[in-house]
DNA sequence: CATTATTCATGATAGTCATCATGTAAGCTA
DNA sequence: TAGCTTACATGATGACTATCATGAATAATG
C-alpha cells in the first residue's frame, strides 16, 4: 500500500514528533521503534524505511525538536519567567529538550551530541543578545550562566519529589538569575 | 561455598560502589545486573541475595553514593572552582551523581528519587552556611542559585562535542557566579 | 491505461536481559 | 566436631527488542 509523496513526508514528521515526546518523557532506552511507530499510528516494519537504525532516529529527532523549538527574538529574563515556571517542570514531554534530555545525550552518537551542541550554541547567542552587560564578552558571560541555571533548576526540580522544594528551586533560580543580571549591568569592568 | 559475615558485608560494598561508577558512566538502563556483579567480581546468580531487584540496586546505589559523597566542611567558592573544572567534567563514572544522572533519576522509583532528594537538601543546606548574602534567605537563594548553575553547567559541558565550547561553559559559568556572589553581598534588601 | 517503483504491514530471527531454581561448599553454632 | 544455615555459582526461562525478509497494494510515470 503506497503512499502519496505528501503521505510519506506527513508520516515521517509525526514520526518524529511523536519520537519526540516519547524520548522527552521516558528517555531514549526506555523507548522502542514500535513505541515510535505505534504513537505515530503505522507499524514497526515501516520504520527501516524512513530510518537507518535507532540511532539514527535519536540524532534526526534531536537536529528535529531543537531547531524547531528556539523562537527567533528571545528575551532573556522574559523566557527565564517561562522556563522556569510549574507549567514548563510538569510539561517534560512538550518541554525543553535540553532539559529533558541533556544527560543523556552525553552517552549517544557523535550525531545526536552534534545536533543538540548546535541548539545550545544557537541558544547562547540568542541570549547574549537581550542579556545585560557593559561589554559583549559580559552579556555572553551573563547568557551562559544563566542558562546553565535555567537547566540545573529545570532538571533538579523535576527530579525532586518534595513539592514545595521543587517549587523554591524554580522560584529561587528565577531571582538570582534576576539578581546576577542587574550585578551586571551595574558594574563596568 | 559460603563466605564469612565481614566477606558478605565487603561484598555488598564493593557491588554499591561498582554499580555506582557504572551508573554514573552509563545510564541505569544500558547497565545489566551481570555488569555490575562481573565488575563486583562476582556472577549474577548472587544478585538476589544482597537485593530484591534492580530497582532497589539502583535505589540504595543513590543512597550509598550521595551521602558518601558530600563533604561536611564545603565553601561555596572553593567547591565551585574544583566543581567547574575540566577533571571534573571528565570523569563521570568518579563525579558527582547529581550532574551524572539527576536527568535519568526523573524517572525512577520512588525511593531513588528520594535518596537524590535527600542529597540534594542537604547539598543546598551546607552551601547556605558559606553562601554570600545579608539574610539567611539571601544566602539561601545564592546557594539555589549557584548549585544549579554549577549542575547545568557540567551536564552542558559534557554534552557538549565543541571543546572549546565546554571550557567556556565551565569558566564562564564559574566566574557568572562569583558575579552574581559580590551583588548579593553588596546590595542589602 | 499499463507498468514500475516504493511504502507500509506481517511475520520471522537472533540476541539480550531480569529473574528464578537448584546444587554446593564452607561458615557458624551447639 | 556434626549438622544446620546460607552465600554464591551454574544454568534455565520467559519476555522483550532491534533489525530484516517478504508480499501486497497503490501512487507515480509515460
Amino acid at each position: 500500500m503506497k503512499v502519496s509523496r505528501e503521505q510519506v513526508a506527513e508520516n515521517r514528521r509525526r514520526v518524529l514528533d511523536a519520537a519526540g515526546r516519547l524520548f522527552r518523557a521516558k528517555g531514549f532506552e526506555a523507548v522502542t521503534v514500535a513505541d515510535v511507530m505505534k504513537a505515530a499510528s503505522l507499524t514497526h516494519g515501516a520504520f527501516y524505511g524512513h530510518f537507518s537504525s535507532k540511532d539514527d532516529l535519536i540524532a534526526q529527532t534531536l537536529a528535529h525538536i531543537v531547531s524547531a523549538g528556539i523562537p527567533e527574538n528571545l528575551e532573556l529574563t522574559r523566557y527565564a519567567t517561562s522556563y522556569l515556571s510549574e507549567s514548563h517542570r510538569d510539561d517534560i514531554a512538550g518541554g525543553c529538550p535540553t532539559a529533558g534530555l541533556a544527560g543523556e545525550t552525553i552517552r549517544q552518537s557523535p550525531d545526536a551530541r552534534a545536533a543538540m551542541t548546535a541548539g545550545l550554541r544557537r541558544q547562547i547567542e540568542l541570549f547574549s543578545r537581550s542579556a545585560p552587560g557593559a561589554t559583549a564578552a559580559k552579556k555572553r558571560q551573563a547568557a551562559i550562566g544563566s542558562w546553565a541555571a535555567m537547566v540545573g533548576a529545570v532538571i533538579l526540580a523535576r527530579m525532586s519529589d518534595d513539592p514545595h522544594l521543587s517549587d523554591e528551586l524554580l522560584t529561587q533560580t528565577r531571582e538570582w538569575i534576576g539578581t546576577a543580571s542587574m550585578q551586571n549591568l551595574d558594574i563596568t569592568p
